[in-house]
DNA sequence: TCAAAAGTGTTCACCGTACACCCATGG
DNA sequence: CCATGGGTGTACGGTGAACACTTTTGA
């Protein structure tokens, strides 16, 4: 057969990956400097060019997992980018993904390698190309989502304290929440799994650590079931 | 300078429209018939190569008024489809668009050029490709969406009864919703305006237009006003 | 006068939100 | 024994949902 499409244009097709992590206090994304042209130098979201036999997200995958070392991570595909001149060099068509990690797993060797650094949401420093906007619909994005399903869960360690997921939402949010009408919320989802087992890294008291359940949550999920947080 | 992207892959960059209308009973969606190969004479959404100098919505919204003939329209970024056979041809990557559109006042012949018709959402044929798969995921966007945010006045004319008003809501949400209690939500956002006129098409006594006021609408969206319908 | 759609309020249950004190422990 | 964070319950107001009858007028 022969191919209909020989006179149309082709692009560099890409993604870019927004990493949120959260170190107890802060959420924070993970920036690269980049060490190669144009714009060497300059901080940057970790990206990478799609290639032939991927899929985007295999592509933002890959990309994730060669800056952190994670594999099965949550992914999240956010926004195809076309701005003509959004490269300098040449046109290049990005479509955004944002993951959810947590911040004490990834691999610090290769953070070093690849010249990456965590920064605050808030404040960090001016991306290249359309990076800012990345990020900022990437914030929006996952407020908006966290509030339609706690997807929080994945910024922390397995296991976690009660005070943790409640710091983690207020952050996410950015405002105050009522601790125990969040936790009634929270349980009242019947995801959590009550440990037998208490952390004691913040205070002599020790707090309780859960897990959330993964297959009761997903199952939820598929279900149709609507969290609202 | 020297390209530093030149040993990496090109791809062919699409767009896909997902049109939707309401006819006053029906959710529809306008699909159209291939007279070109590859699945020539197979039902298909409009679609259409990215070009140069175009983003991809520019690309969406030429390729919706060739079809259509409507400029300004609505249209909102749905997904980037990458699955590497999608177009048994060659590589297509698609980013799919949808749009809500006034069922009355497209060209018609446009639509008869393209061999084009409108089919009820829940009763359409097998598309090409991936298609369906859009469809689906842009009928649970407008869903989602149509709770959120009234955008469903542009699925009407411009000016409408409050029964027409509820009708299409049931119909996007696939329910039944209490005249009553619909109407008083609607009112107390305050987006609409009573008009001084009646519309006896459907009744004896006449119902009264509406126009939904434009500026009212936009100015609270971008004050993050949230509507929850 | 009747058929067919337009238009209009009230009540109740539940949920979201505000709010403050005791507990356990290590130092 | 005290300082620090952990853990817990209740009351109120507002919102969402259920519910039925009267009005208008052309045929």
């Amino acid at each position: 057969m022969i191919s209909s499409y020989e006179n149309e244009d082709k692009f560099l097709n890409a993604v870019d990956c927004i990493i949120f992590g959260f170190d107890g206090k802060n959420l924070k994304i993970l920036l690269i400097k980049r060490d190669f042209e144009p714009e060497k130098g300059q901080w940057s979201l970790m990206g990478g060019f799609l290639r032939n036999n991927e899929i985007f997200s295999d592509a933002a995958a890959r990309v994730l997992n060669k800056l952190t070392g994670l594999h099965d991570v949550y992914l999240e595909q956010l926004f195809a980018f076309s701005k003509v001149n959004r490269d300098p060099v040449e046109r290049i068509l990005s479509v955004a993904y944002y993951t959810l990690i947590d911040i004490n797993t990834h691999n610090k060797e290769l953070i070093q390698k690849n010249s990456a650094k965590w920064f605050n949401v808030g404040n960090f420093p001016e991306l290249i190309f359309d990076h800012n906007i990345m990020v900022e619909r990437a914030i929006k994005r996952l407020r908006r989502k966290t509030s339609i399903e706690p997807i929080g869960f994945k910024l922390l360690p397995r296991k976690f304290t009660m005070l943790q997921l409640h710091n983690l939402h207020e952050t996410i949010l950015n405002k105050k929440i009522d601790k125990r009408n969040f936790i009634a919320k929270i349980n009242s989802l019947n995801i959590l799994i009550k440990l037998h087992e208490k952390s004691f890294e913040s205070s002599k008291k020790g707090s309780f650590l859960y897990m959330y359940d993964k297959e009761e949550y997903e199952e939820k999920l598929s279900n149709g079931f609507t969290f609202k947080l």
